[in-house]
DNA sequence: CGGTCCGGAGTGAACGCTCAGTCCGTTATA
DNA sequence: TATAACGGACTGAGCGTTCACTCCGGACCG
């Protein structure tokens, strides 16, 4: 049974990043991680060489829900203000849609390793928010400044306020949601 | 001697602070904070009842340094941009001064009982950035935007940048700060 | 003043416990 | 029945914490 494998693969992912992110990557024991998945500890060794495979599986598979909404919401014909506002609406709106998988990746890169991963994976997967930044840039729409800051800007609201929200500091809904996107562009526009 | 005594105290915090700060909480065991403190690993114990105790003391003290640093640069007669800038840009060269006081309170609220701590103390500790948002608010110079998400908006950035800084990914010299703040101002400015 | 005693800071081997990872008996599949 | 998947008791390493002990500077005798 193929089918079975994969499900059970899935179950102990899903079990594991839903635990990580609530206790830590120290906090969670792969045998609570097989009791939640309804497998036993063996079990997770049949798909996964030790723990850290695991942890980063989950990794690579979260990061790729957002690159796969950052693309999904990009057309670069349009005006950059416009994408800027339909992306980043999109990106706080999957953060907060998913709770597990935004403090799931605030603990990996909080971690010793999540940094060493960071290092080696950043130049190559935030380019097409790389090239974004510049063409507004281009356009003298954006404000000339480094990307890393353009992107701090940009995501360090974001990631705070969506913690905030799912530890319930402060509620995020659509209204808010457009007034923080547009407070923002303010920040990055020239 | 009273004064050894303190001495041993600040050694096994500061020790304590640094290692947590690259390593995480449950990174670092209490026989490295020992080590790197000079003492042996009961002595932890005559000073703190438990490793929690040592972990809560570091988190008041480098707290303290925060609000102090607020307290230090804000002057309600003058403008509200002006001491927006002055406080927000001390408080990321206060950041990227202290690599281990910065990168042990992530440490501390990304772990599960740092949530909590952070609950309990909110309302209390944030008081004056509140008063201060309202002024600016009162004059009609800043958003009329619910308090957290200001704050998100000026903390996030400050935040992910200086990790940023602090793990070489980029460079926060005195002119990418005062663009930093410069930018931060016009999100949250009307 | 020399010698004895003593309180308490300091120590680290040892303890109980939990962890990641293993291994082999059991169960399901074909 | 043969083969592959699975489960969970088990293992050794490493953790936080303890506690019996050492050490030393000052108090107190004779």
């Amino acid at each position: 049974m193929e089918k079975q494998q994969t499900d059970k693969r899935t179950a102990i992912m899903q079990a594991a990043m839903e635990l990580i992110a609530e206790q830590g990557l120290h906090g969670t024991p792969t045998s609570q991680i097989a009791q939640k998945a309804g497998i036993g500890v063996g079990t997770i060794y049949r798909y996964f060489k030790d723990k850290d495979e695991l942890i980063g599986a989950i990794h690579e598979q979260v990061h790729g829900q957002f690159v796969e909404t950052f693309i999904e919401n990009y057309a670069p014909q349009q005006p950059v203000r416009e994408n800027y506002l339909r992306i980043f609406t999109a990106l706080i709106r999957l953060f907060i849609a998913n709770p597990f998988e935004i403090k799931f990746i605030e603990q990996f890169y909080n971690s010793p390793y999540g940094v060493a991963k960071k290092r080696a994976q950043e130049v190559e997967c935030e380019k097409p928010l790389f090239a974004f930044f510049n063409q507004g840039k281009d356009q003298q729409v954006i404000k000339d400044l480094p990307f890393e800051i353009l992107l701090g800007l940009s995501l360090g609201p974001l990631i705070f306020l969506a913690r905030d929200h799912l530890n319930g500091f402060v509620d995020l809904n659509d209204q808010t949601i457009a007034a923080l996107v547009g407070a923002n562009w303010d920040a990055i526009k020239r």
